[in-house]
RNA sequence: GCGGAGAUGGCAGAGUCCGGUCAAAUGCGCAGGGCUUAGGACCCUGUGCCCUAGUGGCUGCGGGGGUUCAAAUCCUCCUCUCCGCACCA
């Protein structure tokens, strides 16, 4: 496999297949220059799919989206379309350093699934230590494997994303945002690792953990010179506050911050001065602050201060506050420390199905001990869950409202006055980074995002989805979803690899900012990437992309990009898998729109769903990851390409199994095996009833085929033209008396190629000069076979469906009737009046209106006594009636066939009418289904 | 929480829009047989339950209810699963 495989690969490089150029031919070889003259007076189809980051090798799982693609651009060729399908490197962001330093590390880790999952030497990745080492090794993997995958992409244009020609326009990109009045400026609050000094993503934690970042709430109480400060989800309950809780053991510090004094545990204080600039003043045990109380900042009144266990000095501030009405852990310490009495519980919220204070209902009769008890949590997670559903305000000025928009009004007038602080959490914390520090929230100025919460650009994007094919459909909502809830964008960071940002040169552009319009850049960077970088000039680029000017004063190349451009965009599809609809492509129609007139904004995206390894999802720890360079080379390109993509529906994921794939394999070579056999000739003589039925059927599935490549029912085309056509093919085999296949060959072998180009290849070879189909030296290039509908016979079809269930039901009634070889088989062919019965039938479907009318038929009358019995089967399946086949072709199909059964019987098979037998069983014969008589 | 998609046989997965030809395509798995020294591959047959000398009957498509001569398919309520909610490629 792997042999064919290199040697069609060599042939299309030689050739030059994939090499387009824009509106004009290049030099191809004569063998293939007559086929791409013909493609180039057609029209040009430019297509790309996400370019891959090279920190790994790929895996089958990233082959769907690349084969997908493949499949679509190898059909358009064959369609007459000139294609391009360019491919490059992504190399921008963080997950490249940090994989590198992982190697440096010598991170056990890592290097073991090296070693196991993608069978790197250690030696190997241990030179891999250099970013650009490493995006070189990776990169020239990833590059090989597309290749063994028989993809037909234009390697002339590559590049990587921070090649120096690459960055210059990400420059001119950005200047075109910025003109355009979409980058701002402000503050932000990130994952940030304090030990790395650096913002974190899933990639830069242990264990992978995406942080998550929430809003809370810090309350400010006043308290001696200052304000104690309590961390809480919930600010609507400041009303019910009847007290406060420390740590006993805990140390608690007094802070500076902003002019004002706050105090916290002495372990808050170094995740929140992420947040809030702050200065310790002094350090006092949990005792200093419970000898004293604070004031509740709205009435003012005194609330004591008292230990608890259950709080964390770790969590917030330490410090939390009391609404034992509504808080169980607070119902229960107070109970702990038997102030029950002492301290009234004040209810905030109104809940279904509780009194007035749910807390204390819930720990009673889930008979909770104390606040150590386990069964504590669930409790409070049973409360709040309820309340932020149902929860009704019962004090306070937003009495009556739901609890849940109570707090976001609370929280903000408590900002505002200054009795509350705006903090962040990480909610799925504690999580630790890759340098080792826990990760905060750290509040980021400087930072500067792309406004994609402009409602004018927002209309812009909507207008250009609404002309768009979205691939599947289903996903426009996606789209229409994403374009309304995006915001403002932080499009920089502190560290990367990618393109400095203009604006300020310090920070990097991140890497779905710099990978919006890249695909405008294929159309050039051939050209682009043999110029110094300093000529690539805003000016160079407006000319380039946006036609202003006339090129004078431009370096000589900038005519030729110019129409190179011109030719190519707009971009006539994009894929990816469905992750990046929410992002990606959704910001790849923005900054289109935001860049480039209307005539060169996009045309289709296409998306897909993952590939699962034997049903589960693929992953790195589970180590049922197969490279897609060892999946070729132990099953062939063609086997893992159609795997991939014939599985399931496009959205859906599919799944990758050595079954299927060798069930490919095995039905590629049966197939081979009968081409060799039955087409090395052209088709002789009259065509037998066999033939042409199966001609029929391979005629009407490429009359079908166009459609459904257009639009990716690849799962359908696998099944049409593969199992099906395969089933077709036994049949027929087992029909025909002297089966002859060539014609069908070669039609099947173009319409099969986009999927599995490499065996396509071989067979269009093996078939030498074609008789049918028009001639190409290579089925790349070769024209799509147009079905004739004139050789599609439906009628022939329905004959050879009546034959085989007439088979069926023989060999059901040999079963039944336990013979293992019969004398002679007798078929009756159902009688007029039976057929007219039908018609009554399909007519009216009530059964007693159709008795009456069936009785008032003089042909049906005299079979009175029958007709009853042969209604109540046709009323069992009145949707079954249409379409009853008249005798005659009946009594031609069971001639057709005779010949086979009688072999496959090995006795005497007759046909004959009902009415013309006097033998009893003929009366059961129903329209479309004989009587049989086996003796 | 918000938004989206989905639930079909041992498994994967069609069918659902436009109700009837649906015990339900196709593939895998499993069982029996053939081939083979054996295994693999390959080829045939079977694969919900039940009855049966006659091509049959019954149950069934997440759960409940409804519409209809007829429901996997239409309506309604419910349960469960998956995905996304950004600064991360």
């Amino acid at each position: 496999m792997h042999d064919l495989d290199v040697k069609w690969q060599k042939k299309w490089a030689e050739e030059a297949v994939f090499q387009p150029k824009a509106g004009a031919v290049e030099s191809p070889s004569a063998a293939t220059a007559r086929h791409l003259q013909r493609q180039v007076t057609r029209d040009k189809f430019y297509l790309t799919a996400a370019f891959p980051y090279p920190n790994s090798p790929q895996h089958i799982g990233h082959g769907r989206t690349y084969t997908t693609t493949d499949i679509y651009a190898r059909y358009m060729r064959m369609h007459g379309r000139n294609v391009l399908f360019p491919m490059g490197f992504h190399v921008t962001g963080t997950p490249i350093l940090a994989m590198a330093k992982r190697i440096e590390e010598k991170d056990e880790e890592i290097l073991s699934i090296f070693e196991k999952v993608y069978g790197i030497p250690r030696a190997v990745s241990a030179t891999l230590t250099e970013p650009r080492e490493l995006v070189a090794y990776f990169s020239r993997e990833i590059e090989a494997g597309m290749k063994e995958m028989g993809y037909s992409i234009d390697w002339r244009r590559k590049f990587y994303s921070y090649d120096a020609q690459f960055n210059k326009f990400i420059e001119w990109h950005f200047a075109k945002l910025e003109k355009a009045g979409h980058i701002t400026k402000g503050e932000h609050p990130v994952p940030w690792c304090p030990v790395g000094q650096t913002a974190v993503g899933a990639h830069d934690t242990q264990g992978d953990a995406d942080p998550q970042i929430e809003e809370i709430t810090g309350v400010l109480f006043p308290f001696e010179d200052g304000m104690l400060a309590c961390a809480t989800y919930r600010p609507e309950t400041i009303y019910g506050v009847t007290n406060l809780w420390v740590n006993p053991d805990a140390t608690y510090v007094k802070v500076k911050c902003a002019g004002k004094h706050y105090y916290i545990s002495k372990e808050a204080v170094a995740p929140l001065s992420m947040q809030l600039e702050m200065k310790v003043e002094k350090e006092m045990p949990a005792s200093a602050l419970l000898a004293s109380k604070a004031k509740h900042p709205f009435t003012g009144a005194e609330l004591p201060i008292f230990p608890a266990t259950f709080v964390d000095p770790k969590h917030g501030t330490g410090v939390v506050m009391s609404v034992p009405a509504h808080a169980p852990f607070d119902y229960l310490a107070l109970r702990d420390a038997k102030l029950e009495g002492k301290i009234k519980l004040i209810q905030v919220l109104t809940l279904e199905g509780f009194g007035n204070f749910p807390a204390k209902e819930i720990v009673e009769k889930m008979g909770i001990k104390s606040q150590n008890d386990p069964r504590a949590e669930a409790a409070t997670e049973e409360i709040y869950k309820k309340e932020a559903h149902t929860g009704r305000m019962a004090v306070g000025e937003f009495t009556g409202m739901l609890g849940a928009e109570a707090k976001e009004k609370i929280r903000a007038k408590m900002i505002a006055e200054g009795s509350a602080l705006a903090l962040y959490e990480i909610s799925n914390g504690p999580i630790l980074s890759r340098y080792g520090g826990l990760v905060g929230v750290k509040i980021v100025r400087d930072q500067w995002f792309i406004d994609y919460g402009d409602e004018a650009w927002k209309e812009k994007a909507r207008k250009c989805l609404a002309e768009m094919s979205i691939l599947p459909e289903k996903t426009r909502h996606d789209y229409e979803y994403t374009i309304s809830w995006l915001k403002q964008k932080a499009c920089t960071r502190s560290a990367g690899l990618g393109t400095h940002f203009p604006l300020d040169k310090s920070k990097m552009i991140e890497a779905l900012s710099d990978s919006t319009i890249y695909m405008a850049f294929y159309t050039v960077s051939h050209i682009a990437m043999k110029m110094k970088p300093e000529q690539l000039t805003e000016e160079l680029f407006d000319y380039v992309f946006l036609g202003k000017g006339e090129g004078k004063g431009l370096p000589a190349e900038a005519k030729e990009m110019r129409r190179e451009f011109e030719y190519w965009y707009p971009l006539d599809s994009r894929h990816s898998a469905t992750d990046l609809v929410y992002n990606h492509l959704t910001f790849f129609i923005f900054n289109h729109v935001a860049v480039f007139p209307q005539k060169h904004w996009p045309r289709q995206t296409v998306t897909n769903g993952f590939v699962l390894m034997d049903g589960k999802k693929m992953s790195k720890s589970m180590g049922n990851i197969i490279p897609i360079r060892a999946a070729v080379k132990q099953f062939g390109a063609d086997a893992i390409r159609f795997v991939v993509v014939s599985g399931a529906d496009l959205s859906a994921d599919t799944d990758f199994n050595r079954p299927a794939v060798e069930g490919v394999i095995s039905r590629m070579r049966f197939m081979q095996s009968a081409m060799e056999k039955y087409a090395s000739t052209a088709d002789k003589g009259k065509h037998d009833i066999a033939y042409k039925w199966l001609l029929s059927r391979m005629h009407k599935r490429a009359i079908a085929a166009p459609k459904m490549y257009e639009s990716f029912q690849l799962r359908e085309i696998s099944l049409e033209l593969f199992y099906n056509t395969f089933n077709d093919v036994q049949w027929y085999l087992k029909r025909a008396e002297k089966p002859q296949l060539r014609e069908f060959f070669e039609m099947w072998v173009p319409l099969i190629a986009p999927i599995v180009p490499h065996y396509a290849e071989e067979m269009w070879q093996a078939l030498g000069k074609k008789h049918y189909v028009k001639e190409a030296a290579l089925v790349a290039v070769a024209e799509m076979p147009k079905g004739d509908a004139k050789k599609v016979d439906e009628t022939l079809e329905a004959a050879e469906d009546y034959i085989l269930r007439v088979r069926e039901d023989i060999s059901s009634i040999m079963k039944l009737i336990k013979k293992e070889k019969a004398e002679k088989v007798e078929l009756f062919v159902a009688a007029g009046w039976k057929r007219k019965l039908r018609e009554i039938v399909d007519k009216e479907r009530k059964f007693d209106i159709a008795m009456k009318a069936a009785m008032a038929d003089a042909e049906i009358k005299p079979h009175a006594s029958e007709v009853a019995k042969v209604l109540t089967s046709y009323m069992k399946n009145v949707g079954a009636l249409a379409g009853t086949p008249s005798s005659e072709f009946e009594m031609e199909a069971l001639l057709s066939g005779k010949k086979l059964l009688e072999e496959e019987l090995g006795c005497p098979v007759s046909a004959v009418l009902e009415d013309e037998s006097d033998v009893p069983k003929a009366k059961f014969a129903l329209p479309g289904k004989p009587s049989i008589m086996i003796s």
